[in-house]
DNA sequence: TCCTGGCTCCCCATTTTTGGGGAGTAGCAA
DNA sequence: TTGCTACTCCCCAAAAATGGGGAGCCAGGA
């Protein structure tokens, strides 16, 4: 099975399933330890498809590991993909939830790359194995853009499943409405905001109302929230 | 002069002047109109390296065209890279701004990939040409996952500049803080949060305040929308 | 033509938020 | 031990936001 096969394979999945047998089949093809995608939805849902044991992720879970980890925590400030070796092991808890995580059959070496979609989706697709330091590195080298391509296409999976199922249509809002909007998001008050488009506060008010009924927000700065999350507004 | 030596000089960058110089580059190797690499940073600014003629920048920075062109609409709310022509051009200001774009000289083709970075960056990096749609497609299907490897590399060199030069360091929210802010985003109101977290609201109040302060805002929303757009919280 | 949507202005009372202040607990690290 | 940080609770008065209502003007599409 080649390489070109597996992502062939990985345009064709049609659901969180198949992702989990393409995440195997890559781990066999660069024969290493682990092949991990992981992703934090829009509304904060965990999802993961992977070779990490059951046990591991059981505990991870359990443990709330997610808060502690280093890798979701540099990969969280970073844009490039981290080597495991980069990231700050340095406090207590970091050590021994590493040490715990090689019990578990996670591989001491790793390579982690952070994937963003809109509305502040994140995802991680994770190489992980078990070998020296120059082993991996000439694994790095020869395989990152690859492995960027694939960590694209799943995560392009992801959203595609997503999206199937719920999907609420981005409101137009009037250009006032926008500035309204625009204004707040920048701390404005609702009479600088006013002031500031030379209007009467009572009709700035009127734009907020209908900005916020488009948006199905209850209160302005959930309204804020919802056309900065969905990208209807920029700050 | 090869897509190697390019990429090559993309990583010894040193300015946002080299930058500009690769486009040029870029533009010429592929044999196309024009190639742009545009950016918003988390403070909203704005920047950009490319090809386009500075009448063409001018003009629409002077007419605000950000707030309505479709390809930064598109672009936020997706992940996969875009072709114009998949996008929404049905509204009249939409296609009025198409078609003076093309008298600016901009491609009637185009594709644009979306980046993301850390604590809400957002970048965008288009290749545009004149040409027939099949010619386009050609030359897509040919060149996408190349551009998508510089692309990446442009906001990777983007960043390290902007480390360089100034950054209001993302505050670090205590766990409490981030749920406060998270409800606040969802719409809550005080009263409501307080009782989800099940502390009083004078005690959340303290959380917000808090919040509000490390953010540096001015107000609530103020203070959730910099959460929001700083990637510290996602709703 | 009529009708819709966007823009502008005004009133009321009620609820919510804000901006200060202070004070005690627990845990972790130097 | 002595800090520091996070978490919890409380008071008050002033300012801001909310949720209704109504009304007129203009432009563009059916």
């Amino acid at each position: 099975m080649t390489l070109e096969d597996i992502t062939e394979q990985l345009q064709r999945a049609r659901a969180l399933e198949d992702l989990q047998v393409i995440t195997e089949q890559l781990r066999d093809f660069y024969t290493i330890t682990h092949i991990v995608y992981h992703w934090v939805n829009s509304i904060g849902e965990r999802f993961g498809a992977g070779t990490y044991s059951t046990d591991w992720v059981d505990r991870y879970l359990e443990k709330d590991y997610l808060r502690m980890d280093p890798v979701i925590f540099g990969c969280l400030q970073r844009f490039n993909p981290v080597d495991w070796k980069q990231l700050d092991w340095s406090t207590k808890p970091a050590r021994a939830f590493l040490k715990e995580a090689i019990e578990f059959g996670v591989g001491n070496q790793g390579y982690t790359i952070p994937i963003r979609g809109p509305n502040g989706q994140f995802a991680l697709f994770t190489a992980s194995h078990h070998s020296s330091d120059l082993e991996w590195e000439a694994f790095i080298q020869a395989n990152a853009r690859d492995l960027m391509i694939i960590a694209h296409e799943f995560n392009k999976k992801a959203l595609e499943f997503e999206n199937k199922t719920e999907t609420m249509p981005v409101p137009t809002l009037s250009p006032r409405e926008l500035m309204a909007m625009t204004f707040l998001a920048k701390g404005f008050s609702r009479a600088q905001a006013a002031d500031e488009l030379q209007i009467s506060e009572h009709t700035l008010r009127v734009y907020i109302e209908a900005a916020r009924h488009k948006l199905g927000a209850l209160n302005t700065t959930h309204a804020v929230a919802r056309a900065l999350s969905s990208g209807v507004i920029v700050v």
